[in-house]
DNA sequence: GTCTATACGAAGATAGAC
DNA sequence: GTCTATCTTCGTATAGAC
């Protein structure tokens, strides 16, 4: 309960979770959990390396530092997110039509979700860990998760200008953007809470991620921005 | 370069920006400054304390803690975010016509642009400080954030509500939740940096400003999301 | 009343023993 | 490769100067 280990001589007993992984392992799964319920800057090594059964030095050793560690996180995780997209992509490029706007969106919305699933108990930890860091505004953070996604992001961009002829490609990209930062809103629980009134808990999760994709759908659809002088504001407000 | 003080003994010459301020002005300038550009747990009080020229200590009794500074610095920045909004909603209302949802939303995200306006200098310390708290995913600081914005935000959602009468509330308040969540990641700069292919910045701001409308009134105008299972995801594909 | 000097415990990082 | 011991920095708390 108070310092830096918990089970120091004996065969560790209690909540053996990841039964023999290895340090580097166990420490992965700790910080996922951990900086997905806390955030990153609030979870202390100590916490971390104390969930995973380590010692603190431990985590410089594997990663370095504890932005190493977070980096590593980012990277196992973002693998499967990456690859789970760049498939959809494909799938949707060789099914004979150019993808709408629609499938593109859902595409990219419901990754996230289907990882979720696929990691079984896990899965909200997950979910939780990289909404937190999609969202980010640490800049360090930011670069390192830019960098992880961008071999994705130059492909939906692509599919998303053409299907968006009309559209300059700073505005794509700008809306591309809202919804990489919105899903990261998302999948971190800020768009879901705060209203206690209803009862309905258990569907919310799979409602609101198609609240999310009506959304989006609908912001792409939006005519191009006009001029910053005086615009028409009612462009939008005839459908 | 080293610790706590960096004029100790004689006149503090360089860089005495806000003159004869007190020192509790002082301080509150100053972390709106670090806070906005670093995040708050990336401020060290001990520079805060440097940037304001006053002692650690001063903190503690002036705010009593660090989230307490933190707590003050929303407060008198929102309180003058409040009234504007509050203003703006009031003018529309009195206006002759259900103000529309475009209206709406303009004079939502306007408002953090006319606040910067005023500011003069301190401007995009403002901005970058209030889109960081807005999107902020530490319970604490949501709480504390969601406490200064209630009395708007009620208000708000009545006239989005009446604005959408053939959406669910559930909708409004989560295409709602959006608008202030996407409104903090372009304030605090996510949205708008990163393509660095173009050579005018200056008009940057304005423009996303508006992009930002454009999407966002579209975002409200999409139809009521459906059900889960494998919806006609036509559905704005028409307008 | 305001503010400064200073001390304390906790956290992240590092060096070196094993 | 792994862990113990130690260093620096952080937020907080206390005592007293003005």
């Amino acid at each position: 309960m108070n310092e830096t280990r918990s089970a120091a001589s004996g065969p560790r007993s209690p909540a053996d979770q990841s039964r023999h992984a290895s340090t580097r392992e166990r420490l992965l799964d700790a910080a996922e959990r951990l900086f997905g319920e806390q955030g990153f800057a609030a979870t202390s090594l100590r916490a971390v390396t104390v969930e995973a059964d380590a010692n603190v030095a431990a985590v410089n050793y594997h990663f370095g530092s504890k932005e190493g560690l977070l980096r590593a996180v980012v990277e196992r995780t973002m693998a499967a997110v990456n690859g789970e997209r760049l498939r959809l992509l494909e799938e949707l490029r060789t099914s004979g039509h150019q993808p709408t706007v629609g499938e593109l969106v859902r595409a990219f919305v419901l990754t996230g979700a289907r990882l979720v699933e696929r990691s079984g108990e896990r899965g909200t930890d997950v979910a939780r860990f990289l909404g937190r860091v999609m969202s980010e505004r640490d800049p360090a953070i930011r670069r390192l998760f830019g960098a992880e996604v961008s071999p994705v992001e130059g492909r939906y961009l692509e599919a998303l200008q053409a299907a968006l002829p009309q559209l300059p490609p700073d505005e794509v990209g700008f809306r591309y953007r809202s919804m990489v930062g919105l899903l990261g809103l998302y999948q971190s629980g800020v768009l879901t809470d705060l209203h206690p009134g209803r009862a309905a808990v258990a569907t919310t999760a799979n409602t609101d991620a198609e609240r999310l994709i009506t959304l989006l759908t609908s912001a792409f659809h939006a005519p191009p921005t006009t001029d910053p002088v005086a615009p028409a504001e009612g462009a939008p407000e005839h459908c």
